[in-house]
DNA sequence: GTTTAGCACTTGATTCGAAAGAGTGCTAAA
DNA sequence: TTTAGCACTCTTTCGAATCAAGTGCTAAAC
């Protein structure tokens, strides 16, 4: 059965009211507040048939009515319409973005923490899963006397840089011919073949010309790997002051969550490129996340996937303005990126 | 008024009996569960010349007492034994350690990780204030077809890199004259003079060759000085787990501190190097700090600083254990250090 | 002189029931 | 179909009474 439109404004009321107050709502209330020109009785009426549709939940009789996970998700869906941001606010997040950054981690980590001091919620990146990164170019750097610096510069932009020790000497020349003939095998190969192959492909190759090159290539391994489980959260703080964390079993699974990080991760990987992705409550199996909301944005550029920001909050949050905030600094993220890749001689005669 | 064995007796038993409880503690649980051989009411005497010597605190008339900063000073500095480490606690250490962390920043912070997870309070990390590093060697690495990898080698092992991208074009020899030019001038430079000459002593110079070094002049400034005021935490979460912070305005205080970190990095600042620094509750001016200690520990290597480790937890601290195993901690990460540092050929004939 | 038993006293914590408050669900009337 | 009205349910609040912990002091014992 559809929700006629009375329902539906009703519905809007009570999500919008709750959001403000974390408070289950009651009937008198949206009848006096809301002037949306019924009785409050009948109002009620309708609040009971929300419930028994299962877009209310009543935490006990004598209680007005919360929205449930259902109610949220046809909110967001079907009801709400998205705010506009203001000049105002387009031109902070425009200028706590200007800096000029040129590594894509940090500049989507830079985009995180505005997103978490924006929404006051906390915000979550990630890098790009590994099979969506390819070798662009291998540098080896030679610090001081033992130390050997790996540069992985990947397609989409994104560095991995890390440093190591050998044993025993390695010539300038070695270490060229180490590094053309990485470049030669893997340029181009996603992170994942690259993993795959190397210990095959090129381990022995390498170790007839020199055999300090063990740790070399097992460093690599790890850079090649890393980044695919790593999480970076800000504002969490911010969390920690809502109503919904004073009790001690919700605060236990935001910390949980942070912790673990399993829920995030499996979120981040199963999120749509290019896509607003919004996870309310029990809709993920996560027990933890049962009262949180997660909405993520995953970044892509020429198809090429470079990471997700996205925004932890309560379920009970500002979604009609956090939505357009996490679009609008997403966009505007991959216009800095595009912008930055055109400079680079992407756009002939403008040199 | 110096104390009487008796009385260093009963505060020694009141603080060990407060860390385990953190609840007030009355003269009949000493007098029953620490047999000092004497009665409830002649502890109970002692206990009020105690209070009134300021060594204890009473919340109320009818609570027990409860140490003061002044008992735990006295209690640090004069009655309390060092634990020693176990044999088995060493090797839990040790093993958590043993990888081959190359990197100095790496390696205090999985020092500092261990140091968190041993203690179950919050580590703190902090790198070497700059004028404690001198430029070992700088490179620069050309990335791809507009960036530029700037690579920084401090004597003392830091390394630092960055990226800057340019506009135009720079030559492969251009880099090489950059290279040697930057090195020329301020090998064995510490940070800080770097910072202060850079502008007036070689800009104009690199100018003339190339004007697209701006941006790389901008960075290299930027990295002299940053990590100066940076602190790393770990175990954060740890400390939710007291019953302290169940009390608001503590936690409040505690998420003050590591916010806003400003306590943290003056303390730091003042630590003495080589020396375990205890700073207990309200001894420092930091009202946010005054129901936590902060145990720090300023690694040298040769007289180069290398960074600071360090504990921060409840007043009511396990100074027993915790001294000692930041000591170990501490000492086992010089000496990895050093280790490193002979590999290198300080050891000749051992290669 | 020092230590201890004993007890009155203080004060916060706990318990309990009554009253208050909030909001529902249902009935009957508009 | 909507609304007024009211009984009913359940939580929250409040204050009084009781409880429990621990002190401080006095007087006796060592």
């Amino acid at each position: 059965m559809p929700l006629d439109e009375r329902k539906k404004r009703i519905l809007e009321a009570i999500i919008e009211e709750y959001n403000k107050t974390a408070e289950p709502v009651g009937s008198s209330k949206i009848a006096s507040d809301y002037n949306l020109g019924f009785s409050s009785a009948t109002i009620r009426n309708d609040m009971a048939a929300l419930e028994e549709m299962g877009y209310l939940d009543k935490p006990h009789t004598s209680a007005g009515r919360v929205p449930s996970s259902k109610g949220y998700r046809f909110y967001v869906d079907t009801i709400m319409k998205e705010y506009q941001l203001t000049p105002r606010e387009k031109a902070l997040i425009d200028d706590n973005l200007k800096e000029d950054v040129l590594r894509f981690d940090e500049l989507i980590k830079e985009a995180s923490s505005i997103l978490s001091r924006i929404t006051n919620y906390a915000s979550l990146v990630a890098g790009p899963q590994n099979d969506a990164c390819s070798v662009e170019e291998i540098k080896l750097v030679k610090l001081g006397q033992d130390r050997l610096m790996i540069v992985l510069l990947a397609d989409n932009g994104i560095i991995k840089e890390s440093v190591v020790r050998y044993n025993g000497e390695i010539s300038e020349e070695n270490i060229q011919i180490f590094n053309s003939l990485l470049n030669y095998k893997f340029k181009g190969m996603n992170f994942k073949e690259v993993y795959d192959n190397i210990n095959s492909n090129i381990q022995d190759e390498l170790y007839n010309i020199n055999n300090t090159v063990v740790p070399l290539v097992m460093e690599l391994n790890h850079m090649l790997t890393e980044g695919d489980s790593e999480i970076y959260l800000d504002g969490t703080r911010n969390m920690l002051e809502l109503p919904e964390l004073k009790k001690e079993t919700t605060l236990k699974n935001f910390l949980n969550i942070i912790e673990t990080q399993d829920a995030i991760k499996e979120l981040v990987k199963n999120g749509y490129n290019g896509n607003i992705n919004v996870y309310i409550g029990q809709e993920t199996a996560f027990e933890d996340l049962k009262d949180f909301t997660i909405i993520t944005y995953k970044q892509v550029i020429n198809d090429k996937e470079i990471g997700t920001i996205g925004v932890i909050g309560p379920k009970r949050m500002d979604y009609k303005k956090v939505i357009p905030v996490i679009k609008y600094i997403g966009d505007k993220v991959q216009e800095k990126i595009k912008q930055g890749g055109e400079e680079d001689g992407g756009k002939p005669g403008e040199q």
